[in-house]
DNA sequence: CTGAAAGCGCTTACAG
DNA sequence: CTGAAAGCGCTTACAG
């Protein structure tokens, strides 16, 4: 019977449509607990990252559910919110559940051992976003670095010498990276980086409304300011107008990631394209041939930024 | 071996702790399946909204995550984009899984046969944001007739006569209640209602931002609008803003929802709080009790939405 | 208090 | 080409 509803050819046509057609009337539902006990396959993938409502995972989990569904992969959800406890949590769910693979945007501190050991059980294990020291999986995600330096190095072809830095944390690569970035630029330039010029800390919209305050009372008024991502940017020019400047003019502000909400933001928010839908594509990807068998390779695909010069940005005026 | 690990009190305390022992030294992994297929209880909750990225679901979300975290069962979330064949596929898988209940808002021309086959199946339904008419199942959502009065009410009581409605659709049952509390507000104030300051459609920031030209170039120049949610109402203000005019002061715009972002919008959103915390959370409460055995009362309800007044409405000014 | 047996619903060889 | 049997890893009576 099993193999009549799976259309194997070693069943007769009339006896595979007979059958199928009485699964249909008694309201035949098939038990992948069961088949998943016998085969050892679930069709069940993990996907766990910091926060899902946050738009730059929203855009990665939009084309990973359309790379996972194309391949009848069943996925499940979770935030781990950086909480080390909460993303262990998740994966023993995974493995208890028998899941294929996962799919993860490491936790803040994640050891290599806790990937090591998903992967000693039976799950492998694809990384985005960030990386983990002495992992030995792939890698999706943007040059961070270089990114970084598209935006510092638009401003100071304006003619702004004095950049400041909002957001982001030192505690994961990507952090480490943008500010390596945005430093390097600066020098490259010969421009002065002053260690109170860097807010870090924000990466909402909340985030980057409340430091506001913060950015505008700096010493030395710098007369731009390099966001963390553009959550933080918009919130940050919510934050400028809302003191009586106007972003874009007063201010220019750059933002990172290049959301959907970047084009229609007031004023439309320059920023850079970081290729969530290709780090999310690739990614699904690799995991499903490494199911279907494939041998992998440890690989760090770094993914092209691009600056895209809306609004937010323009030649720099001194405030008083 | 089973009830050492479960703290049966059947087991004695010597033996529970070396099986124990003996099971973290071996790596050993509880296999959730095999015991799901003797029982017949997964610990697995479907989720099932329209789109898990809007925010309005992301903090109905939230709350049902941390309910259903307590009580230790495991989420898997899905999008049905309003596609009720994806929505069906959904359901499907989580029949398959052996899930022990869904929670859902349920898409546009869901029948009331669907969620009736799920219940037949040993899945509870939870309905969370739309009824499904006929669907004899609890169901969770803010009064949206009454708060889109009150919206409403206060353009008027502001001196507005002239409101627009921007958004929305009648093809589900908030769309028409929201659309006829604004048409039955307008009538008790003895105000008129055309047809044609009605634009529906919109329900993205995308959606709204687009809309602002339209809603500018409407016949007897509306003097403020009532917009389906706090995403068309902040794209509708960038839109304006674009067009040259300040959102608040040349025209008052009110949301619906009451989001986080609403508060950090330029200028300030007022808009009305939908009480997204209670709906999931009661929903994830009432679920789990059904879960326990509880019997189950086919409930409607309904949230009091409450008015937030913020800066982007004000007296009205005329146009020319 | 503990151990051995049956059974959940599949899939996979294996025998007819 | 088809049917009967074994086994995946649990839990639940049941016997000792």
């Amino acid at each position: 019977m099993s193999l009549a509803l799976r259309d194997s050819p070693l069943v007769a046509d009339a006896t595979r449509d007979r059958i199928k057609e009485h699964a249909r009337t008694i309201g035949y539902i098939y038990n992948r607990r069961a088949a998943s006990l016998r085969t050892s396959r679930s069709g069940i993938v993990g996907v766990v990252v910091h926060d899902i409502m946050n738009p730059f995972f929203a855009e990665i989990l939009r084309s990973i559910e359309s790379e996972l569904d194309r391949s009848r992969q069943t996925f499940i959800l979770s935030n781990h919110y950086d909480q080390l406890e909460k993303q262990r949590t998740f994966i023993d769910t995974l493995l208890q559940l028998g899941a294929d693979g996962v799919i993860m945007s490491p936790a803040i501190g994640t050891p290599a051992e806790d990937i090591r050991l998903a992967e000693e059980n039976g799950l492998p294990a694809v990384l985005i976003a960030r990386s983990v020291e002495g992992a030995d999986v792939p890698v999706f995600r943007g040059d961070d670095a270089y990114g970084i330096g598209l935006a510092t190095n638009h401003l100071i072809s304006l003619g702004h010498h004095r950049i400041a830095m909002i957001g982001g944390t030192d505690q994961t690569s990507t952090g480490r990276d943008r500010f390596q970035g945005y430093v390097a630029a600066m020098q490259a330039a010969g421009l002065e980086v002053k260690p109170h010029w860097r807010l870090p800390g924000p990466r909402t919209k909340q985030g980057g409304f409340e430091s506001a305050g913060q950015f505008l009372a700096l010493k030395d008024k710098p007369t731009a300011a390099v966001c963390w991502n553009d959550l933080v940017a918009i919130g940050l020019m919510n934050g400028i107008a809302r003191a009586g400047l106007v972003p874009g003019v007063d201010v220019s502000v750059t933002g990172y990631d290049d959301l959907e909400e970047a084009a229609i933001a007031t004023p439309a928010l320059t920023t850079v394209w970081n290729g969530q839908r290709e780090v999310g594509r690739r990614a699904a990807r690799v995991l499903l041939d490494r199911l279907n068998g494939a041998a992998m390779r440890a690989s760090q695909e770094l993914i092209k930024p691009e600056l895209h010069v809306r609004q937010s940005t323009g030649k720099p005026v001194e405030r008083n």
